[in-house]
DNA sequence: ATATAAATTGTCAACTATGACAATTTATTT
DNA sequence: AAATAAATTGTCATAGTTGACAATTTATAT
């Protein structure tokens, strides 16, 4: 008896509502806002998730998961001589079904570091997840490099969508990434 | 008559404790904590500097000045063919008198996006500076490439320092500090 | 030593965020 | 329609943050 749960659809709810204002605001908008922004009371939101920090936790445990799993799912079925394209343009912005606030969110979840050290955590988790994958890739198609080399153009091409992302967010002009993927290419191009 | 003003180094204080405050707690610490930090009571901070949003300001206007400063004055009596060796000491944290404040304060000011519309156009002015900057060494040295092959080059090498950064500071190991400059020497290369 | 400018301390009211929990409403099954 | 499990709403006490300003103390030039 009693009524089905709504504990997934309006725990989803509410992660959308803290992105937006996560984007809007910085990480340290209150509940009380992401309640406004979901449409629904503070109460809500510590039945279906809990205290501030759980919350928190909730939100990165879940972007940090799709982040990976999508950039893990993209070579799917796609032949190698596409696959870095495939994957410069999820990391440079190019894609079209591209999910923005994914990769905001992430940006702005860097400045977590010491307040939220579950956060920390699973952030240098899902970067070096992103590492071993792309160099992975980069090992099977250029084979003819050492594991180490694969590694560190990986973490170079890591940051250069990283920091983009960064500066086209505070304003500068979009132009940034296609400069930003084109010196992805040239990393790459180390490696042939 | 009168006594001397303190103001300047009390300005110094409470910028330094605030910095730092960012560091351990983010942007959002509270002046009340930025005045424990300084050793002294909020009452003092309000009265040098003022209201929170002037004490943000103030300490960006601070940061991005030095950090420029130090850049530009970095190459004074420097001999050509060692610049580019001392400007990625500096991006990359080998420089002996390196203060890693500043760019730490940078990272997290990231953040500071919409909420601090002076904080984002000055970060912004910043960064466009340092690209020119670096831009014009790179011209300099290496002559036969077009203006914006050098800006695009020097935007690269920007996002590395920058993100590198961030991801040491979440945890990754100090080691990425030695591939983050070794990417842009790869792409410094391709200008040669 | 005294006037004076500035430093420093202290206090207050308004506002906001949070955690806890009680009370009520709603949907679903039997 | 009655039971029940879950959703939803509402309230409260507590604590923290901020801005404003009054009161006091301290150093310095004359």
């Amino acid at each position: 008896m009693g009524r089905k749960s709504l504990s997934e659809a309006r725990t989803n709810e509410i992660l959308d509502a803290f992105g937006r204002c996560i984007i809007k605001y910085g990480l340290d908008t209150s509940l009380e806002q992401v309640a406004e922004e979901a449409g629904m009371t503070r109460s809500i939101i510590r039945h279906y998730i809990g205290n501030r920090e759980e919350v928190v936790n909730t939100l990165i445990e879940r972007v940090t998961h799709d982040y990976l799993n999508t950039l893990q799912r993209l070579g799917d079925g796609i032949p190698d001589e596409k696959l870095i394209d495939l994957l410069l343009d999820y990391l440079f912005g190019g894609l079209p079904d591209y999910d923005a606030v994914d990769k905001l969110i992430l940006d702005i979840l860097m400045t977590a570091k010491n307040r939220y050290p579950v956060a920390k955590q699973r952030l240098r988790d899902l970067f070096t997840h992103i590492i071993t994958l792309l160099a992975n890739d980069f090992q099977r198609l250029y084979s003819h490099n050492t594991p180490d080399k694969c590694r560190e153009v990986a973490y170079g091409v890591l940051c250069l969508a990283m920091s983009n992302e960064s500066f086209v967010w505070i304003g500068m002009d979009a132009q940034h990434h296609v400069m930003a993927r084109q010196q992805a290419i040239y990393l790459i191009e180390s490696l042939h």
